[in-house]
DNA sequence: CATACGTGGGC
DNA sequence: TGCCCAAGTAT
């Protein structure tokens, strides 16, 4: 017997998880959604945290709850007004899915929501982590929720063997860290247990850089007993990055801004010698009003600008249209989606505030960027207004580079 | 199993 | 500045 050491394994398991739930109630932040017990509030949490940072998340919650503050609201909304209130927050689909699941909570099971696991992870939009997360912390079920900061810290706690660790193919790695974790969940505060892994995963031992020093189990810790924190886990091989131009129409008039219903296709043009790399916009943003975008083109590289076509595609009334100099460019910025890396130009015009504009592309509740579903073609919209996609916000627009407006 | 899906912040 | 990362899920 070469190896009798398991590649992974607890050092003292009961005093680590005295020592983590221990310093998890000393340190743990104080967020909106842990003041209640209410269901609803932590799924919506669930829901907003994934892939998004607490601090991000915060105020999002926060009107999100005071506009639906029951699964009813939700459920009796229209999914335009959930998705003007997650507007800004990203990974649209998320929204979409917590409204269809609402409907089902409140349609199918008399607005009674799951009681297990299980239940919840057959709604749309609850995964193998939410449905873990949502049962060990509402329902104080005894499951796991491994994201990815606990299987970094429950990786580097058990993995005794790293050479023999790395030799395994990704999925069985994970399979392995999944089992411990749902293994080492405590019977008697799973809730606690599961947040303090990712509290520490978020605030002590990072994907990056860990401080070992404070923390509170590494006497625990095979990676920090074998010196080889920051190798586990495996620097993910990125995929290569493609760079893309996208030109934004910012049309201003009075206080509002134009905006395109969701899935509307790109401004039509031409644009000679360069490749496009998406022109069709049904899946991107769905259920968004937006600026009106040209075609994503490969490159950074800036095409000749064509006002024209802008004009001709908007088809607002011509003597509403200002001459071609009044467009000018406000500014660029970068944006991420995939792997596209785009620059993003944008050119504004601003249109006479003497002129009226007909009643069915302005009006709207006040005070909201609630955007009616049923307009044509276009929409003026308040300022507070967010689509995807863009730098603005309620002071206006903001640039990285250049200056805004 | 790989890919799509947003956005903001840290280093 | 540019890259990497963040309380994942659906297809």
């Amino acid at each position: 017997m070469i190896d009798p050491q398991p590649t992974c394994s607890a050092i003292g398991r009961p005093v680590l998880t005295a020592n983590l739930l221990s310093w998890y109630a000393d340190i743990k932040r104080d967020l909106p959604w842990r003041d209640s017990c209410d269901l609803y509030g932590i799924w919506v949490s669930e829901i907003m945290l994934q892939q998004t940072t607490v601090q991000t998340v915060v105020p999002f919650w926060q009107r999100f709850m005071e506009r639906f503050p029951t699964v009813q609201a939700l459920a009796a909304a229209a999914e335009t007004d959930v998705l003007a209130l997650w507007s800004g927050l990203g990974y649209y689909s998320r929204a979409r899915n917590l409204h269809a699941a609402a409907r089902v909570v409140v349609h199918q099971w008399e607005g009674e929501m799951p009681s297990s696991r299980e239940q919840w992870q057959s709604l749309p939009g609850i995964g193998p982590y939410a449905s873990g997360a949502i049962a060990s912390i509402g329902l104080l079920e005894r499951v796991p929720a491994v994201d990815a900061n606990a299987r970094r810290v429950l990786a580097r706690l058990a993995v005794a063997q790293p050479a023999e660790f790395a030799g395994l193919n990704p999925a069985q790695q994970q399979k392995m860290i999944d089992d411990l974790g749902a293994d080492w969940v405590p019977a008697d505060s799973p809730g606690d247990w599961n947040q303090a892994l990712m509290e520490l995963g978020a605030l002590l031992c990072g994907a990056r850089r860990a401080h070992c020093p404070e923390c509170p189990v590494r006497n625990h810790c095979h990676a920090w007993q074998g010196q080889w924190v920051e190798q586990v886990p495996p620097p993910k091989t990125p995929t290569a990055a493609v760079p893309v131009w996208v030109g934004q129409l910012l049309v201003t008039w009075r206080d509002r801004i134009l905006l395109v219903p969701p899935a509307s296709p790109p401004v039509p043009g031409s644009f000679p010698g360069r490749k496009t790399l998406r022109a069709d916009f049904g899946k991107l943003h769905p259920g968004l009003w937006g600026l009106p975008m040209t075609p994503w083109l490969a490159g950074h590289q800036t095409p000749p600008w064509q006002s024209e076509a802008w004009r001709s595609w908007l088809d607002l009334p011509e003597k509403l249209w200002p001459s071609s100099a009044a467009f000018r460019v406000a500014g660029h910025f970068r944006h991420g989606i995939t792997k596209y890396r785009m620059r993003v130009e944008v050119l504004q015009l601003d249109l006479d505030p003497r002129q009226e504009m007909p009643a069915r592309w302005v009006e709207s509740e006040t005070g909201s960027n609630r955007i009616p579903k049923a307009k044509q073609g276009l929409f003026f919209a308040p300022r507070s207004a967010r689509p995807p996609v863009s730098k603005l916000t309620d002071k206006g627009l903001h640039f990285q580079e250049d200056t805004g407006v």
